[in-house]
DNA sequence: CGGATTTGACCGGCGC
DNA sequence: GCGCCGGTCAAATCCG
């Protein structure tokens, strides 16, 4: 159960990189000193699927880095993952200078979809290269709201989901959420059923 | 019936 | 310039 740990490192990481998450991991209701205070949830929506016996969940800033490779390294540290890609094609237009701010986090699930408590719409599915598990993407439905996320499972450990988050949010999540240690209890619900699908 | 998902087309950047 | 590749669009489809 020291998954609260992980995430509290998590937390920290984004407090090193001083980047505003897109939720806020917090056992505290609405202390929301910022705007963006909002909760990770992992709920399960797929009951159909197997259950992960445990969650790990790690994050690690990515800005105009790419998640692609295979052996991205997610230290949540706020170092350089390792992939030499000073080359990062950050997709701006032209003249924008305006570099996104993308967080990945890997997490150790059976199941794509964690909610984070945010309602998305995927928009997007794309087989990536060097892995055998397609890429989706979705984005916030919020009106106003551009921020987008991809999901990937890695093919290494089919076990481990990777989420990356773009941009900030604009509004107060929708989902009611009490705090994070509610979550973890999902989290720890989530106990294998030993039906795993592979 | 309305909103979300699916899925192939399309687009733009980059490397050769 | 061309083709690969990742990201997005959008029409069709699905689903509650």
């Amino acid at each position: 159960m020291n998954a609260l740990s992980d995430c509290s490192s998590l937390m920290d990481s984004f407090a090193f990189s001083g980047y505003q998450p897109p939720f806020h991991l917090s056992s505290s209701s609405s202390s929301s000193s910022h705007p963006y205070s909002n909760f990770l949830s992992f709920d399960d929506h797929h009951p159909s699927l197997g259950l992960a016996s445990d969650v790990d969940v790690s994050a690690h800033q990515i800005t105009g880095a790419d998640v692609e490779e295979s052996n991205v390294v997610f230290d949540g540290k706020g170092s350089e993952v390792g992939n030499g890609n000073q080359g990062a094609k950050s997709r701006k237009k032209k003249g924008e200078k305006a570099k996104k701010q993308r967080y990945a986090f890997q997490t150790r699930s059976q199941v794509d979809i964690l909610d984070d408590g945010y309602r998305w719409r995927k928009y997007g599915q794309k087989a990536v290269k060097n892995n055998k598990f397609p890429r989706s993407y979705y984005r916030c439905t919020y009106q106003g709201c551009g921020v987008k996320k991809q999901v990937q499972r890695l093919t290494k450990d089919e076990g481990v989901v990777v989420t990356t988050y773009e941009g900030i949010h604009s509004h107060i999540i929708q989902k009611s959420t009490d705090d994070f240690e509610h979550i973890l209890s999902q989290l720890h619900i989530l106990g294998n059923n030993g039906s795993t699908p592979f």
